[in-house]
DNA sequence: TACTAATAATGTAAAATTTACACTTAAAAA
DNA sequence: TTTTTAAGTGTAAATTTTACATTATTAGTA
């Protein structure tokens, strides 16, 4: 049997980004309305189609600043989506990626250039296609993500108190959680650096800021420690 | 902006299978010899491309029955391989699914007219492109999906001993469990039927055999219990 | 300046889970 | 009948997880 490249079927290649935002108190998703047709003027995530001389990763975040202004994201690939009538156009396999934002820290480059809106994960409007299906699946893998290893590097501001850190973990997790437990849990992962500084936005008494120590993070992962939560 | 699918590049999908086997001691892995160039006579895993008229998921088990005349195998989509030079034909993106399957059960179907062949898993040769790095993701993630539900399901015949799950569970892992608390831990979960019926091939007592309860298994799955080990 | 109000910070005992560990049993073969 | 070989079985100690309530700190207010 010879093979031959050239007599296969070549398609179009989309990349779908799910992008979640914590804003100190409800997780959020952000979407894009749609300035094309088919489906014009309804929500989708943020797409784009792979071009040939980028890889997947770079197609993600290229397709995201494009759409956003939002530049230099950590986003992770999580799943395609491939059935053969998912896009009404033409066939198009996407390629979901997903990533976990802090909205504040991104509130510039998201100005009213863009028509990309932020919404409450609860109560987001019906998307496009197969979208809501690619934002399940995106929600499931961030849950599991969390119970796998430590999550705020990306999400929270540089310094947060244990306050917000518990906050986002409840709002993935969509669950209360108790405060010396969760506080003990995280001590215990020793990867926080407690500074001497304090936020007195939240209480007259302020509450510590701390720090991840991505050195000592690194460290831990390399000598293989396992951040189950 | 309006945006014209028309002007988007078309790629090359093609569709890699990392199959994983058992034959009661090694966790084995499954390759091809390849007949086409580049790269001709080397080995490497089952591969094609995706057809206009298939989702990945056919396309993944239409491969691996054209390469190896087994069909019907539960596969799961992995990731993708997306770097822009990784085949040296051409651009293509290479979408992994992997799977595990029982080596005695699938006997009949990979006979000789096919150049599939098993390799235990710490003596494969290297293979071609990027494929060991495909390998490499597909053995963290089986041992990650090892811990969370329970896998024997497709491994294993239908009928097994507690000796033969543990084998099992210690090829995965590549290390060496307590036989008194995997017994206990697996007897736990509560999703095996123990049998009146003994093997009698490993020893002179016999040692009974189990079979998956696969409805009481969907249950708790749908009570929301979860199975990590 | 003392009092109030509001959230931050803190520790422990009980319960549940995980781990380490060794002897007896059953059946075939000699 | 004795020997051989792997199967089968239980428990105590260690660790982890859970549930839970009081004191501390500061700004604002009287």
């Amino acid at each position: 049997m010879i093979h031959n490249y050239n007599s296969e079927d070549k398609v179009l290649l989309a990349v779908d980004c799910i992008i979640f935002g914590f804003d100190e108190e409800d997780l959020k998703i952000l979407l894009v309305k749609r300035d094309f047709e088919p489906e014009r003027g309804k929500w989708s995530l943020m797409g784009g189609f792979l071009k040939r001389n980028e890889d997947l990763d770079q197609a993600a975040n290229r397709i995201l600043h494009h759409l956003t202004g939002i530049n230099n994201v950590y986003m992770e690939q999580l799943y395609n989506f491939s059935k053969v009538d998912r896009d009404p156009v033409e066939r198009t396999i996407s390629v979901a990626y997903y990533a976990l934002i802090n909205i504040a820290e991104h509130k510039q480059e998201l100005t009213e250039n863009y028509s990309a809106k932020w919404f409450s994960f609860s109560e987001a409007p019906q998307l496009i296609f197969d979208h809501d299906r690619m934002v399940q699946h995106a929600i499931h893998r961030l849950r599991y993500r969390t119970s796998t290893k430590p999550i705020g590097f990306e999400l929270l501001p540089e310094k947060f108190t244990m306050r917000q850190l518990q906050k986002l973990y409840e709002a993935i997790l969509n669950d209360k959680l108790d405060k010396r437990n969760f506080i003990n849990k995280i001590n215990s992962l020793d990867i926080l650096l407690k500074l001497d500084e304090k936020d007195m936005n939240s209480s007259r008494k302020g509450s510590f800021l701390y720090m991840f120590d991505e050195a000592k993070y690194k460290k831990k992962i390399a000598d293989g420690f396992s951040f189950r939560l």
